[in-house]
DNA sequence: AAACAGAATTACAGAAATGTCATGAACCGT
DNA sequence: ACGGTTCATGACATTTCTGTAATTCTGTTT
């Protein structure tokens, strides 16, 4: 798993970040709340620990900015203060564990992992996908470019789906053929070609950036990039 | 939010129960594990609060049961024993959070609802719906019933989805046609008895138990009941 | 530049899905 | 039991979707 840790005290930082990579986890370190904002909202992180008192930017203050930006990343906040009032301050400020300093590591270790874990449990499959200005709603069955709805039918759809899971990555031709048409063989003919040239009529004619692209004598792909 | 306490020191138990319940909240109390298992099974509850020492099923067991069944229910697991292992040991066994006795109440009401909250939040819109042995796939668009596939046009499966989202319940025509049809008028035809018919053919032709069910007047309605 | 292969596009035809209508059955009050 | 209403179903018409094939376009190689 991968942990983002946000301590201003060295000695406690150090401590931590051993532990949790001796324990076979990724970790990235931060003194400030500052960069720990920037890398917590950036970056793809299982679980945060936040100490509460920090240079700029205080814990409370980051795990504010966090839940306001959307973000539900679990978070455990690390203190000094032991009072009843400042745990529940912490909890209530969008902290989903708090422990008072000085800790044990295993049990840091244990609440983190629980935080961690408990949220991928969860976590469903994916039902939205999303390049650039392009957003599919797989349950809703509805794509839109630019926040306008485009109508597709389910060959294209199913077609656009098989794009979007493999965004960035070239889609073979017999990938296509295996996963949209279900055909195990070839059938000489150019299905393919042409439901790709429906799509794009729909999906990209009259936007100034392309996002199928065709990968000569391969297959196509769908990128962000240009 | 609902919530069920486990607790057998009648002092402790009632304690909380008074509190969550002056704090807005529902709650069900037990004294022994047997019950505390059985109504965290059958009903249907935000967060469980469950002590580590109790009669006939210990909590451990409790939860061990619980997750071995596949429910995800948060828990906050209430002990005396304040050992880090100790402490380690209970979340490691399927414990949301840990909390040591004596305890102030106003720490255990903040990490519930954080338990609680973070849980509702991240949960997902429901991508699979069932009624008896029909099984839904939204995402997949796939629909089984007693495990054989059944092909659904489009249509016929926008208007499956919409009875199974409203299982139990009468859905109208007017319903229907608002969500399935996305005509907010009568069109003055059968489209819906039409498609109904069709739907019946392929989903309850045949088998023992029909699960559409007609309701005289008002519209249908999809149930597990006979 | 010519020749070629892969890809794009258009028009068309067959298949599938959807809606309309007509007929008959089931239900409900009198 | 009768008549009216509501619902079920099968046949048919229309629209939509999908695949084929012919033609044009594009990039690559010689």
């Amino acid at each position: 798993m991968r942990f983002l840790v946000v301590e201003d005290d060295d000695q406690v930082r150090r401590y931590v970040e051993k532990g949790l990579s001796e324990a076979g986890h990724n970790v990235d370190a931060v003194d400030n709340g500052k960069d720990g904002l920037f890398l917590a909202a950036t970056e793809n992180y299982d679980a945060l620990v936040v100490d509460w008192m920090l240079p700029t930017v205080d814990g409370i203050t980051l795990l504010n900015a966090l839940r306001a930006s959307d973000s539900n990343i679990p978070a455990l906040m690390l203190s000094a203060r032991s009072d009843v009032d400042d745990r529940v301050r912490g909890l209530r400020s969008g902290a989903d564990d708090y422990l008072v300093k000085p800790f044990a590591f295993e049990e840091l270790l244990a609440r983190l992992e629980v935080l961690a874990l408990r949220r991928n449990q969860v976590e469903a499959p994916t039902s939205n996908l999303q390049c650039r200005d392009l957003h599919m709603d797989l349950l809703k069955r509805q794509v839109y470019r630019a926040n306008v709805r485009i109508d597709l039918n389910p060959r294209e759809f199913a077609l656009l789906e098989c794009l979007m899971q493999n965004k960035e990555q070239v889609v073979t031709r017999t990938m296509l053929l295996e996963k949209v048409w279900n055909y195990h063989f070839d059938p000489q003919t150019n299905v393919i070609d042409v439901h790709i040239s429906r799509l794009r009529s729909k999906v990209d004619k009259g936007k100034d950036q392309s996002l199928i692209h065709t990968v000569r004598g391969a297959g196509y792909k769908i990128s962000d990039a240009a």
